[in-house]
DNA sequence: TTGTAAGCGTTATCAC
DNA sequence: GTGATAACGCTTACAA
């Protein structure tokens, strides 16, 4: 019984060892080998300490396909969320992958950029257990979404609400709200706002992120002027041409006392385009970055941000994944955590 | 016919479309669906156009378990490497997911400290086509590795040399070699090097990395004295942390004048340990990383660094394992990459 | 406690 | 050109 079958499967790759080979060794059935795998069902100690034992020595592994094939069952996690060269995917996804470790889940990575249709048909129920998306703010929203299977085991991680699915929210209103009372208060009169678009002009209504918003919001509200800082005009630039971006902003306009960053890393862009430029942070211009970026902190002066609690959010969007995926008619999952400002040196007129 | 059979299917999870259920509503064979779908074998356009029409109607995907048992392949790559809160790593993992996406595969993110026998696993050849191994140094030494189907279509993409496998190497020697040197000719004495070690006491034996060998190496040559400074001597500390345990040993000894350390981000640690204890770089030290991690560009000063050609490494690394897939029996595919230094403002004296 | 049979959705082979 | 059939390796349901 251990030769091999003719044929079909010798067009394969090497043979690998099956159920059928361990059982046919062990003296037992294929499904009493399952059982004993799997740990299920009552199984003699006898036969059970030679079946591991004959699988051991064969060095048998299951056969992932099959048992999804079987189960519907994979034990993989589709993650899809924006470049990993922001530090700010790639912490969650760190993040979220020691959580799925801990599960005995593993992570498939997907592109958010990937057309909707290879992600829905990468997410089938037959490919992945569940899904975590993450900066692709749209998706909610389709209907090819909505209708699919992908929207039943799928956990929003985002600064967006989405109202017909699970999320878990940063909410970053009352940080950014917070950073520029703060510029306010120590007295700053021009504090713009740098952030990335491919638009020329500025235009108030593209603003549907929470920052943007809450910076057009509060200044108004401060009775000064809004000021956009396009820190990536085209696509694909270098960091060294957005800094220089940035820097042409400084030569044609003059220099704000007061810069609100989209992100943590356009922080840092600016605050070298400002050393360029020779305006001193934090006496010339504060500076507080969108989100909490590793490294902020080495800068000198130490640069401000608001911090996402990603570790929070990470752990929140883990559980509500789980418990979908454990019971898929629960009601839905939304929480939210608020992002707090952190105040550094650059944010500190002395 | 097109309801569904009893018991067992309604079990599962939702019934989803399958390649039979195109096949009674197009009147043909699950056989010429398939055919379709893959765009193989002889069909006339006329069914070929309804049964596209109809599996678009149905909104078929493929299930991609079952396509991989009768297949064996999976389109899909496992990447095993550390942290990606690395920037290395997650710039790395960037670079590859891009080049996998032109390809049409997908990605498989394991952590290279799970056991090794889960990763044998989850890399069986039912799971994943190919894998992509970096910072997993002994791994290519372990018997059951190299005993695995994984090994068969393994590429190493690392700064060390895996004699038995396909690699693609970045060799930082020169580049580290050529940022002493250069400290050396602007006259600096004390040249200490930035790691990390969970030993209390420096021991040269344990220079397995290329970074610390050539420093250790060309300080010797120098005729100077090496130093080490630890810069995480507990697992698991906060940056802030790190910073002081850096800060404390220049408390504790005076501080070298020239810093190499092991990668960008460590270097920016000890910017910040030296700005806060109170030497000015470059003019009191010279600073350089043991790698290019983004935005060291915009401290002030710039921070120095041996750049890896990671982009080159890893275009070159997906090239190998396609190959690799394609044809197990090539012979070994090794090439090494040099690093180069770049020279910014922490390695200029004025 | 163990075994039998059927089924998961796809593709390879070969006959029509 | 199209279809029938077996096979991929595993698990569920039920019989023994």
């Amino acid at each position: 019984m251990s030769q091999i079958p003719s044929g079909f499967r010798e067009k394969r790759r090497s043979r690998t060892v099956t159920l059928q080979d361990v059982a046919n060794v062990a003296g037992v059935t294929s499904m009493t080998v399952s059982k004993v795998i799997k740990g299920k069902g009552n199984i003699s100690t006898a036969t059970r300490e030679k079946v591991l034992r004959v699988a051991e020595e064969l060095n048998y592994t299951a056969n992932l396909a099959a048992r999804t094939l079987a189960t519907g069952r994979t034990g993989i996690i589709a993650v899809i969320c924006g470049e990993l060269d922001q530090a700010y995917y790639a912490n969650m996804v760190s993040l979220l992958q020691a959580q799925m470790l801990c599960s005995g889940y593993e992570m498939r990575l997907l592109h958010k950029e990937s057309e909707l249709k290879d992600l829905l048909n990468a997410t089938k129920t037959s490919a992945v257990d569940g899904v975590i998306v993450s900066g692709a703010h749209d998706l909610s929203e389709k209907p090819e979404f909505l209708n699919s299977e992908l929207s039943q085991h799928c956990v929003f991680l985002d600064t967006f609400e989405h109202p017909n699915t699970d999320y878990v929210r940063i909410d970053l209103r009352e940080g950014v709200q917070e950073a520029i009372e703060h510029m306010i208060t120590l007295g700053r009169q021009r504090i713009a706002y740098v952030g990335v678009s491919n638009a020329t002009e500025f235009d108030p209504s593209w603003a549907v992120e929470d920052r943007l918003r809450t910076y057009l919001a509060t200044i108004n509200k401060a009775n000064k002027n809004h000021e956009f800082i396009n820190s990536r005009p085209r696509i694909d630039m270098t960091r060294e041409e957005r800094i220089d971006a940035i820097k042409l902003y400084f030569e044609r306009h003059g220099c704000p006392d007061g810069l609100v960053c989209l992100h943590g890393e356009i922080a840092m862009l600016a605050f070298r385009a400002l050393r360029e430029y020779g305006c001193r942070v934090p006496e010339d211009v504060l500076v507080v970055g969108g989100d909490d970026v590793p490294f902020m902190e080495c800068f000198a002066p130490s640069l401000s941000a608001v911090a996402h609690p990603l570790e929070e959010a990470c752990v929140l969007t883990w559980q509500f994944l789980q418990a979908r995926i454990n019971n898929s008619s629960l009601p839905l999952q939304q929480k939210t955590c608020k992002a707090k400002l952190v105040v550094r040196e650059s944010l500190q007129s002395r």
